[in-house]
DNA sequence: CATGATACTTCGTGTTATGATGTATTACGT
DNA sequence: ACGTAATACATCATAACACGAAGTATCATG
């Protein structure tokens, strides 16, 4: 999908993927893929920038030998999902608006 | 709305203001206020990027002693539309994953 | 023992929306 | 006649953001 389309989604599909119980990096990538493509230095970046607007929280914990950093959607993380929710319908007017089809000239 | 969410709409938007008739800057504005809002330095930037991706034609004339640019769509910024419209499902299966009820605690 | 999967991190880059600011003409109210 | 708003377009600096590249380190598999 184009770039620019993604942005905006992104924020929002990544809290929806930890929405119904904590998730880490690697699997929040994998549940997304089916449906937005997005990188890890892209989930990374995101992952950060959510916990710096507190709309999620982390706990590192050792698993297999190894560290990973489980991440829990907090109620602000709820919350924008929720608003997200709400902007739904000016999208769906947006698109109505470019794919209603052209009589100009019937 | 929120202005990423805006990205990768704007453009699209933009060509549909001028899909069914050469239309110019300040009019563009007015048709699509309704569904979103843009400034003026947004548009314009637009309008160059979309000229520079051959997506729109622009010709000078006059109208009340004033100068004005009027932009039409090119067949290249139709088939932008159609692609926009094809990639819609991959919208509606994102906002399905990030709206459905979470049971996770049912 | 090499290759790939898992897991996270950092950096640089390019695209883009937007506010601020500027210029210039026309329309309108008083 | 005069100020204000609307019309119309342009440029610049800035900040947000997605992404590829490259790096580190561990574990599983053949």
């Amino acid at each position: 999908m184009d770039t620019q389309l993604k942005r905006g989604l992104l924020d929002v599909c990544v809290l929806a993927a930890i929405k119904s119980g904590e998730s880490y990096g690697y699997k929040i990538i994998k549940d997304v893929k089916p449906y937005v493509e997005l990188s890890e230095s892209t989930l990374y970046t995101i992952l950060k920038r959510l916990e710096g607007a507190s709309l999620l929280t982390v706990r590192t914990a050792e698993h297999g030998g190894r560290l990973r950093k489980y991440y829990s959607i907090t109620e602000a993380g709820k919350k924008r999902i929720d608003e997200f929710k709400e902007e739904w319908s000016e999208i769906l007017a947006i698109y109505s608006f470019v794919a209603k089809e052209d009589h100009a000239n019937d």
